[in-house]
DNA sequence: TCGCATATGTTATACTGTAACGCAACCGTT
DNA sequence: AACGGTTGCGTTACAGTATAACATATGCGA
């Protein structure tokens, strides 16, 4: 994965990977310490010590990380979370497990689940650019 | 009390239809005249003229109302729309096209897409109890 | 270098949702 | 009808989530 630091030549037709900006690396790294999805202010929380004060520096680097496809947002929990995998590029649909129990969340990517909402929504004339699926409920060390 | 969580086929019958209170009622027909999401704070601001002043009042109403079924959350929005099957209150999942051009929402209930979501969930261990599917994009009317 | 796009810092504010309290209406039992 | 439990209502205050607006700084390409 180590690409194209020194862009010099811009092959575009993979997303740049760009470096992250000190205040992204600090969200970033925050979120992957933690294994449990984070609302901005706890991660506010967490880096007051190292010099962030509002919630828009926080906000502002999710927005960048999200972009990146480094991290999710949890619409039923309004928190993020790290991405499981090597930077989910955002083409594909990622469904999450979130265990009620625990707060564990499980990143799945599931070919079927994605063919079965594509065809949903064609069936429906509904062209779609985003999904969110967020399961709710007990994971398998908890159940 | 206990009602059944699953398979509880009333196929077209609604079922103990309890009679809403006023808030309730007043709130679920701010939702049904509108055929687009609206959040909390926009149904009352319809409803000001009918008497209700403060936010804890619609939401007490539309947590009634999500119980019963008769109003769903998109947890996306943070909006509430109102049903637009008999009621719900079967708690199979539904999924919901949310068009980005014109606001408007199509309630999906689609038995290959549960299918699938019950099929990622078992092969992890996961125990699901609620499921939130929200698709965005564009209508048929406006792709 | 200049110029522009992006990142940052800060304050203030908007939007979304609950806690806690007391009172009122309803309902099933005496 | 009186009691007592449950649910609903109204209000104030507040907690939690997110963005607007503005100024400054920093990096990078032409």
């Amino acid at each position: 994965m180590a690409k194209a630091e020194m862009g010099h030549d811009h092959a575009h037709s993979y997303e740049a990977p760009t470096k992250l900006t000190r205040n992204q690396s600090m969200v970033f790294s925050a979120l992957r310490e933690q294994e449990k999805p984070l609302t901005a202010y706890a991660i506010l929380d967490r880096l007051r010590g190292d010099g962030l004060r509002a919630p828009l520096q926080i906000y502002r680097a999710l927005d960048k990380l999200m972009e990146k496809g480094l991290v999710h947002r949890l619409e039923s929990l309004n928190a993020f979370v790290a991405c499981q995998h090597e930077a989910c590029s955002g083409h594909s649909t990622v469904a999450f497990a979130i265990c009620e129990n625990c707060g564990l969340v499980d990143e799945i990517e599931d070919e079927a689940v994605n063919r079965e909402i594509e065809r949903v929504s064609r069936e429906r004339g509904f062209l779609p650019t985003r999904a969110t699926v967020e399961l709710k409920g007990l994971c398998a060390e908890c159940r």
